[in-house]
DNA sequence: GTCTATATCATGATAGAC
DNA sequence: GTCTATCATGATATAGAC
């Protein structure tokens, strides 16, 4: 409710909760360690939440809505296919080069009960706002513009390409052997990369 | 050292902890749990295995073992690249189609320690055999096969979307909307496609 | 709202009988 | 080698004083 100073008592635990939950995963994130990040007492993050699933499904929901926020608004743009692309692609690095631990911490606890994740986000809606992907793409394609392709194959080589570099960073590391610096130089480098490498890709 | 049957103990003890420390990861796995799963008393788990600690290091070194072994020795053999692709396609495709649990599990746990892992495994042997794929990129370049490209990104476009689509199978199946059985179809048409969108984006 | 003290419980680990 | 009983620890959660 405090948008100005967000210095709230609750603010500083979902601040120091989002930290440890994400480096940790609910499995090994402790309630003291919350409170120490902190700088309150352990008792009030019972008091702002009623448990450490409460609190962890603060973050957690905190964290689906940002990795699927913007690329739904953008998958139904009236725009063509290239600018959907470019659009998902800097939406994407904007959020991770900030935030690079979440989507392992989403794909990490999804894992954990992914039928009941499924079954919660899986709507027809977000069915329908894809589908205005499909459409573009096949658009290009009648057009001539691209060459034929799956659209589901082309939207998971896009996102695991933006994704997984973030997702799978240590191990990427030692198997083309580059230390912390080269690697941060790389991940700057992949926006333009990534956009060129799927238009070479789907031309005709 | 039982190669044959494979029914000791110890093996029942590891086969099982497998299946739990992958499913739940270090901190979400109960030794109580690997005991019922291997339908042994949980004593004789501290009787092979000291501590818990120690059994999760056998499973995480098998598993890091299985998910680096084949690309090493692909990487320095001496063909072309593009068979070279087609071999590390291949090759983690059968391997994770089997056991599509594998890179998340040695993700999530290397993330609870990155630096430790990327010391232990961060050789200078490992750079050489980076080094050879790295040649074979050139040289085609050079050769005018195909369209100038950092081999570094190349290899990441590649693993990624091999990888990504097993570790992060519920979150794609939510963004594109496609229940489980129409997700494994596309997942057995990726072998090929990936290998065809390569192609197509390094052709000149 | 904040803090301290404590209840309650689950888990990894060990000792010792068989 | 296997099993039972038990210890020791550490974590979440609650009660109640201030």
């Amino acid at each position: 409710m405090n948008n100005l100073s967000d210095h709230t008592t609750e603010q500083k635990i979902l601040d120091a909760a989002e930290v440890v939950f994400h480096e940790k995963g609910f499995d090994g994130a402790r309630m003291q360690e919350i409170a120490d990040k902190a700088s309150v007492n352990k008792g009030l993050l019972h008091y702002y939440f009623k448990s450490k699933d409460a609190l962890f499904d603060a973050i957690f929901n905190m964290a689906v809505k940002r990795m699927s926020g913007n690329i739904n608004s953008i998958l139904q743009m009236d725009i063509s296919l290239e600018e959907k692309i470019d659009l998902i692609i800097d939406s994407y690095m904007n959020l991770l080069l900030r935030n690079s631990s979440l989507p392992r911490f989403v794909i990490t606890e999804i894992n954990k009960d992914s039928e009941r994740f499924i079954k919660k986000y899986l709507s027809g809606e977000i069915n329908n706002v894809f589908a205005k992907f499909i459409d573009s793409v096949q658009k290009e394609i009648d057009a001539g513009k691209i060459k034929a392709i799956d659209p589901k194959h082309l939207f998971m080589n896009m996102i695991s390409m933006i994704l997984f570099p973030f997702v799978g960073k240590p191990m990427i590391q030692v198997l083309i052997g580059v230390d912390n610096n080269e690697y941060n130089k790389i991940m700057l480098e992949r926006r333009e990369h990534v956009k060129g490498f799927i238009k070479q890709a789907i031309r005709p």
